[in-house]
DNA sequence: TCAAAAGTGTTATCCTTACACCCATGT
DNA sequence: ACATGGGTGTAAGGATAACACTTTTGA
């Protein structure tokens, strides 16, 4: 058995959503837009997790709450330049969950970006982004020519003949990427420099990590609470539907979506209310946490259009 | 940044399932139950995947098709002694699916174990394990103390007040690695040798990578059509109902079984039928590869007990 | 009194679950 | 003929998706 060492970076896509919009923690050095990441050095720090914890709060100054691994990216090949010596071989992506901090006077500013500034074509509240169908997919049927197994692919992916799945964010990333409609592909030496570049691209396979980050939440929001990490401790249930159609990116029926947190004993009231909305006072609720124990499966399992 | 090198080994849970035993290939050298495994080396392969397969392939002579990440172990404290000094630092799991080889000739004896002897107490064909009330949960009890937080994780994990829940077999291992009622917990130095070890223990942290390839593909086989790889070409309803049913580890109501994939389509008659059965003929049916493309998620949503 | 947002009641439809029965073959 | 396993029809109940309307505040 070798003992081949190798260096392994961990990097975190930390998200908060305000007011609808789902952003990203960025480092402080504005240069690139990068995700916070670091080494993962055993003999620092015991566990992974705690690396990464570590991680964020030096590049930052943020410390974050709720954590979850999502995947080990291995391939040089792929989101690198073939001659590639760069830092790591290998990276493991996380997904952190907080609440936007207040902007404390003498602490460094925390960068936030939205996600969708990245992932414009994921955002399909206010209907089906006119990208899609006026620039994207001309682009992708050029690309696949007559290989069914590309256009079905585009077709599949992109909601043509099917539903758009809007759990399916790093697959539909990784065919803009194989179809070089992305920087990161003329970057990593894979495609010409496309005309019109898509989104805006990240450092190293940050946009990828980032791209798995929506994908889970996405996914994992329909049968885990996960949404009430973002959420502050009272809230109202417009605040709690907006949060979800932020991250989902499409929206969702009012009165289905409220029958679901209310069957689904979610929340319970706080008595309060909340008087700043515009019109009619809306009851301030919280997350019931004891949910976690009674029911398998708690989420939100919201399916339909609003 | 510092630039620490570690040594990341790649593990593999390569399953099959015959006559309704769902079973794991183990490495050749039979004086420890020990998954396949290797070092993952940058230089030979380009991608993780591909040193996987190759890791497999060397240590068992068996070449394995569908492979899957399932995550990657980093804590030395957790699943090793506090002075390890062993050879990893960080471990990446794997979930494979093969059909079981025809034993040939000359070649070197394949060694799968069923998967159960590993996890007895996750097998729940035939009813609820007696051994759950009679020796896991007393000693869970008497663990858990009056700790409400951990008597409540303890009745949830094992369907107390609430439903058994299959595909949580990571939580419930790692529920009993905490009690110290797995062998492994002692040779960590976690917790006294337990009176009575449950199931049989696997080298270094395998079988809690075991545990989470199980946990894995119960859930993935409901929205996903993976059992099909397990699957020969040709075979009756009734063989993959038994399948489905030996991984989920509960059975399953066969008409219900039967509609859900008449209904998704996911197979088709070949027209021949098979004699063999000792009742009435049965029809032997094929994946129809088609559906991945036609449906967004095309799997085996099973809910009831037959 | 009007705009703005909160909050509810009700129905049609589909999916899930469970029931019990018939069919084709080998011995 | 009978045992063995293959194969079906159908109805009750619950969850989902969609409909439009009422209520309470601030301006």
């Amino acid at each position: 058995m070798t003992k081949t060492r190798i260096e392994v970076g961990l990097n975190a896509a930390v998200v908060a959503v305000t007011d609808g919009v789902p952003s990203v923690l960025m480092t402080a050095t504005p240069e690139a837009d990068a995700l916070p990441a670091g080494p993962f050095d055993p003999l620092a720090h015991r566990t992974m997790e705690q690396s990464v914890r570590a991680s964020v709060t030096d590049q930052t100054g943020l410390s974050i709450g709720y954590v979850e691994q999502l995947y080990t990216f291995g391939d040089r090949g792929r989101h690198a330049r073939p001659d590639d010596q760069g830092p790591h071989a290998m990276s493991v992506g996380y997904l952190a969950l907080t609440r936007l901090p207040e902007r404390q006077a003498g602490s460094p500013a925390v960068r936030f970006r939205p996600w969708y500034t990245f992932f414009p074509w994921e955002d399909a509240r206010g209907g089906r982004p006119p990208a899609i169908d006026a620039v994207i997919l001309p682009r992708l049927s050029a690309w696949s020519g007559d290989v069914t197994s590309r256009s079905e692919r585009v077709r599949h992916l992109f909601g043509v003949g099917s539903a758009f799945d809007e759990e399916k964010v790093l697959e539909r990333y990784e065919l803009l990427y194989e179809a070089g409609l992305v920087e990161e592909a003329a970057r990593d030496g894979r495609a010409e420099r496309p005309e019109i570049v898509l989104g805006v691209s990240m450092r190293f396979d940050h946009r990828r990590i980032l791209a798995t980050a929506m994908g889970r939440l996405r996914a994992k929001m329909k049968y885990r609470p996960v949404v009430f990490e973002l959420m502050p401790e009272a809230f109202t249930l417009t605040d709690l539907q907006h949060t979800v159609e932020a991250i989902a990116g499409q929206h969702l029926h009012k009165q289905n979506f409220r029958r679901l947190v209310e069957t689904a004993r979610l929340v319970e009231p706080t008595g309060e209310i909340d008087t700043s909305t515009g019109g009619r006072p809306a009851a301030l609720f919280r997350f019931r946490r004891e949910v976690t124990r009674e029911r398998p499966a708690p989420g939100l399992r919201f399916a339909g259009r609003g």
